[in-house]
DNA sequence: GTATTATCTAAGTCT
DNA sequence: TAGATAATAC
């Protein structure tokens, strides 16, 4: 037998063995989905498949890395790196850059990210004078994203009168007209979002049948990771790529779909038999990462859910500890005692930091982990939240190099036209923005020719403007003759971002000029790697020169979890649990299981919601190879306000023989009087899982928001007893006296004279006044 | 046009 | 709470 198959169960032989025609692998948690995929590419290959005829998508670009390092190891041999590996994003951008001219996209074209989508969006609606509270470019930009995911172009969507009534009944009847504008401000700023990035690769392959043939031939042997998320543009992208030779891999695991939010459509794995018919099923059931604690307790969890694909998970690993369960009386505690636990088994077990994860729901959840770890002195890492290539100082940067590269971005000449200050404010480029509307011009052509437009300005700010446009066409000049580094050293300096940067002392500025330095070092690696790859890349018939615009292809797909690791860092993890899906440690901590939480209050209406947060509360679980922890508080922040939680109601659905109740620690919890009748909910301190059991979820009646933290219960917020004639402390204006309250709560106000400033009114729920009576 | 201050408002997950 | 925006003063 090939020393490949060797190294496999009889299952994922099976799966391995199957090259030709279409499969779906079912692959519960730890099942060796990776190694299957892995493991088949290499065996392709040494059956004599061409590695170039070969096109795997997988869920993050890291991922695709560290397959084709799998493979080189596995294969002995450096075939693997000319099979196609990536993100849909990232592949179809590739594929967009090389034949998106028949579209109308130069190969230079921008990708904008949420951000820059939603600024555009923002502008769109405040130039239509839409009310900016019923139009928020949230609600807008999820409105069309979700549109493109199903392939709803601008058009069509304009045209569409079930569309419309929908929207007319959301009361958002003119989102057609805010899609076609932003869809025609996107084209000629030469720009794709993320979801035009699939649908555009859908219409190409529609109206260009030939160039839909190429990448046929090309790909006649396609794998997908994680199929479970994908989405109907993905759906049928792969369809049409995969009509010709219907030799289609793709694995995932319906109990682990959690990206329904953007589009995901589980019924693509669901329906897998139907659209092929010819299709063979194999099912990974036995769970190689985990204890038995561990894939029982998640079992039962996932039990819960209706509708899956049958499959019964099972592990022949050791029984484990328990899955141990801490309550915390607030976030912060719940950071001290996840901290304090790493703390000791690192001592005890012998565990390195880089074997702990702490997994939350939201990224606002990190901050009490952060601080408790830092207390601790635990070194750590947090992926996702701000992401790097999200900074302000980066972006401010990025969009220069995009603008030298693409003239025609829009959204990167608005950020940097007056950063660093150069004397060209808001009023004067409102009026370029006029004018490039009316002329129907991007606002660097409209700067080009500002001396000979009409445009109501300044002759000194026509000046700013084409100085602008002369140190801008010096970096365009300098585009393909410097290599991406030195001309980014060049437009750093040139432009005196540096300076500005620098003549900043302060912690945060210091902080942000690390980032510079941090993105400088990011692309002289490039470059350099550029360097090496250089002699391949000729072979593969493209230019690798390690420019700019080669660096910045793929920076607006980059995420957090693509990024190198920084060497041999021993850090512990703190990640969402969306960010984990697909990984794996030793120890692992599921923190902040509270309803209205974990699950999210959002996801509360309705059952497929809640069933998608019982599958991320699975993933999460799933991550555990050795031991899991979760955890919850009594209390946390929201909002900038203290309030009670109630246990998730999902520790209830794992069955208890999994779960040991840590006890109870008793620090002194602050004394609640909670006043008569305000609470709806009687059972802030879930002292007994007795109580807890009997009392906080009846039905499905939705929990009433528990937002009356007593006034006792924080010194700071103990002003529901403030009358008129008390004096008070306010942390910058200092005692005074308060002289009227007016308003409700939760925006009750307090007019307070302050000898030193005066009166203010303050609101309660923000000013921190201090009683001092 | 810009710097400073006050006020508002958002907090779900991601390519 | 923190970041964004509006209002204000210069």
């Amino acid at each position: 037998m090939s020393k490949i198959l060797s190294q496999l169960n009889d299952v994922q032989r099976l799966a391995v063995q199957q090259i030709e025609g279409a499969q779906m692998v079912i692959a519960g948690a730890g099942s060796g989905k990776t190694r299957v995929l892995t493991y088949k590419i290499a065996y392709m290959i040494e059956q004599g498949i061409d590695p170039f005829n070969i096109l795997s998508l997988t869920f993050t670009n890291k991922a695709a890395r560290e397959m084709k390092e799998r493979i080189y190891t596995i294969i002995d041999s450096s075939e693997a790196r000319n099979v196609w590996m990536g993100t849909f994003h990232s592949v179809f951008s590739r594929i967009l850059r090389a034949e998106g001219e028949v579209l109308g996209y130069p190969s230079n074209f921008t990708i904008y990210d949420t951000d820059d989508s939603k600024r555009l969006l923002k502008a769109i609606i405040k130039e239509m004078q839409l009310d900016d509270k019923k139009y928020t470019p949230g609600i807008v930009a999820n409105r069309i994203s979700s549109a493109k995911s199903n392939l709803i172009t601008a058009a069509q969507y304009y045209a569409s009168s079930n569309i419309f009534t929908a929207d007319q009944n959301a009361q958002r009847p003119e989102i057609r007209e805010i899609y076609k504008t932003y869809a025609a401000r996107c084209f000629k700023s030469s720009a794709m979002d993320f979801d035009d990035l699939l649908l555009n690769t859908y219409i190409l392959f529609q109206k260009f049948p030939e160039i839909l043939y190429k990448y046929q031939e090309k790909f006649k042997y396609i794998l997908v990771d994680e199929y479970q998320d994908t989405n109907h543009a993905q759906y049928r992208i792969l369809r049409s790529l995969a009509d010709r030779y219907q030799n289609l891999t793709v694995v995932g695991d319906d109990a682990q779909s959690i990206y329904a939010f953007r589009g995901a459509n589980i019924r693509n794995i669901l329906n897998f038999n139907r659209d092929y018919p010819e299709a063979k099923t194999i099912k990974l059931e036995q769970n190689y990462r985990s204890t038995k604690n561990i894939v029982g307790a998640a079992n039962s969890l996932i039990a819960n859910n209706k509708g899956q694909i049958p499959k019964k998970i099972w592990t022949d690993n050791a029984e484990g500890d328990k899955i141990r369960i801490f309550i915390a009386t607030s976030d912060n505690h719940e950071g001290k005692i996840v901290a304090q636990s790493i703390f000791d088994n690192k001592i005890t077990h012998h565990y390195k930091n880089r074997h702990f994860a702490i997994l939350y729901r939201t990224n606002a959840q990190s901050r009490a982990m952060e601080e408790a770890l830092r207390h601790a002195g635990i070194p750590y890492r947090i992926y996702g939240g701000i992401s790097f290539y999200g900074r302000k100082e980066i972006k401010d940067i990025l969009a220069y190099f995009r603008l030298t590269i693409n003239p025609k971005d829009d959204e990167a000449f608005k950020r940097i036209i007056n950063y660093p200050k150069r004397g060209i404010g808001n009023t004067s480029l409102q009026k370029m923005i006029i004018a490039a509307n009316n002329k129907n011009l991007s606002l660097w052509e409209t700067a080009k020719q500002i001396h000979r437009l009409n445009i109501p300005l300044h002759s000194t700010a026509k000046r700013k403007i084409s100085d602008f446009v002369t140190m801008m066409e010096s970096f365009q000049a300098q585009l393909h003759q410097l290599d991406a580094f030195a001309l980014a050293e060049l437009i750093l300096k040139q432009s005196t971002i540096q300076h500005t940067l620098q003549a900043d002392k302060t912690i945060e500025g210091i902080g942000r000029m690390d980032n510079v330095e941090e993105l400088l070092n990011a692309i002289q690696e490039f470059v350099e790697k550029d360097k090496e790859d250089e002699e391949q890349a000729k072979f593969d018939g493209e230019e690798y020169a390690g420019t700019l615009d080669d660096f910045m292809k793929d920076v607006a797909l980059m995420t957090d979890a693509d990024k190198q690791d920084d060497g041999d860092s021993d850090k512990v993890s703190l990640m969402t649990v969306h960010a984990a899906k697909g990984l794996e440690f030793p120890v692992v901590y599921v923190v902040g299981l509270e309803e209205n939480l974990f699950p999210s209050f959002m996801s509360l209406n309705s059952r497929p919601e809640l069933e998608e947060e019982r599958r991320l509360f699975y993933v999460a679980l799933t991550r555990a190879m050795q031991k899991a922890y979760i955890s919850y508080a009594e209390m946390r922040y929201k909002w900038g306000e203290l309030k009670f939680s109630e246990p998730s109601r999902f520790l209830d659905e794992i069955d208890e023989k999994y779960l040991e109740f840590e006890n109870r620690p008793t620090p002194p919890s602050p004394k609640i009087s909670r006043t008569a009748g305000t609470a709806p909910l009687n059972k802030a301190k879930p002292a007994s899982r007795l109580q807890r059991n009997q009392s906080f979820f009846k039905g499905n009646k939705r929990l009433t928001k528990i937002s009356d933290v007593s006034p006792a219960a924080t010194p700071p917020s103990n002003l529901k007893n403030l009358k008129t004639g008390m004096r008070v402390k306010h942390g910058k204006f200092g005692t005074g006296k308060v002289i009227a309250i007016e308003g409700a709560p939760p925006n009750t106000k307090a007019k307070v004279q302050f000898p030193a400033v005066g009166t203010k009114t303050l609101l309660l729920r923000f000013a921190k006044l201090e009683i001092l009576e």
